[in-house]
DNA sequence: GATATAAAATACCAAGTGGTATAAAATATG
DNA sequence: CATATTTTATACCACTTGGTATTTTATATC
């Protein structure tokens, strides 16, 4: 019994590790359950790894999509990003979501949807934010939304991404804030 | 026996796929070579995934190579790594080396130590030509050299990478043509 | 042509995967 | 206290993985 500390477990499992990697029996003998409970609470692999992604979602997604709509400015709400991606002590493994992304082929159906839903809604949240921008004549550059948006978040996946693979927080918040120069210029 | 074979076999559906999805038994299937002949001539499948990484350093990484010490100006050779990455045919199905340094964790000790060996020639490449290029006079700008190589070597692995899950070639060079666009301010 | 030798293919191994049927234990109900 | 029911845990299933031992086949050599 206990689903949500199965939840946490397996959440945990494949967010410091890699989600492709971990497997049912590793967690099961982590959160000290049996798989038939498992199986009856989640039904598979796929709905177990959906539901983590779900936890992981409220947890920390959440909290990137507060920066975007906390209606700052453009130079406050990108240190915001580039402060979060490079220095918050949660990424130092990485971000659950985009691992899930970057191995799509290996996750079940239901996973897989929730990822893909999970990037629309941000792609959206972006766009959202830099549209606000513009509006408020703080982002006059000529670049379209939709695609400052996408260039925002393949920079900012790219950053958590390195972040994952150890790589030195200073040098990352360097390299995203060059990046991201494009947008203030 | 034609180990040639094997290899080229190796080297194509490692590249296609993904390099630790495609287990050896596969390989031996599609080449119609006994497994016992595969570890005869390459030891293990490390062995096998070291020498297919050899062979596609020498077939395709040598174009990059080529490209970044042609002598050319900052703005023709920045053009030309970005129509690579954007355009080149080879390139649709990603490419082997960013493949397999993505997963470094899951590959084998020979495989794993060649890809860091190609990760610090290519990072020297790319400092070697935009040191050549400041000299020159050609940049100007007061980033370090060491950063603009590791920012320069990055962004050219997220459109290759992306170019691998499907996206738009157009788009794509939009991205890194902004992304590369803060070396010619 | 008979024999020694090298090569290749089949069959096998232990380990691990996701998933499930069955047996055991605990809980609730009479 | 005894019985019925639900939850839990053990044991198992079929399959795939990388890696080998063994048998068969082909190739030289005499």
């Amino acid at each position: 019994m206990s689903a949500e500390k199965v939840l946490d477990v397996a959440m945990t499992a494949y967010w410091h590790g890699d989600p492709a990697d971990v497997s049912l029996n590793e967690i099961c003998q982590l959160a000290g359950v049996s798989k038939p409970s498992v199986y009856r609470e989640f039904g598979s692999e796929d709905g177990l790894m959906r539901s983590a992604l779900d936890s992981y979602a409220g947890a920390v997604l959440s909290d990137v999509f507060a920066i975007l709509q906390g209606g700052k400015g453009l130079q406050e709400t990108l240190d915001a990003l580039i402060d979060f991606a490079s220095t918050d002590p949660r990424m130092e493994t990485g971000c659950l979501f985009y691992k899930m992304r970057a191995g799509k082929h290996r996750l079940g159906p239901q996973t897989r949807s929730r990822v893909d839903e999970f990037d629309a809604v941000g792609q959206s949240a972006y766009a959202a934010f830099l549209q606000a921008r513009r509006e408020a004549g703080d982002w006059p550059s000529g670049l379209p939304v939709a695609e400052g948006a996408k260039y925002l978040g393949e920079q900012f996946a790219l950053a958590i991404t390195q972040r994952a693979s150890g790589e030195d927080p200073g040098r990352i918040r360097q390299m995203l804030t060059l990046a991201l120069s494009v947008f203030i210029r």
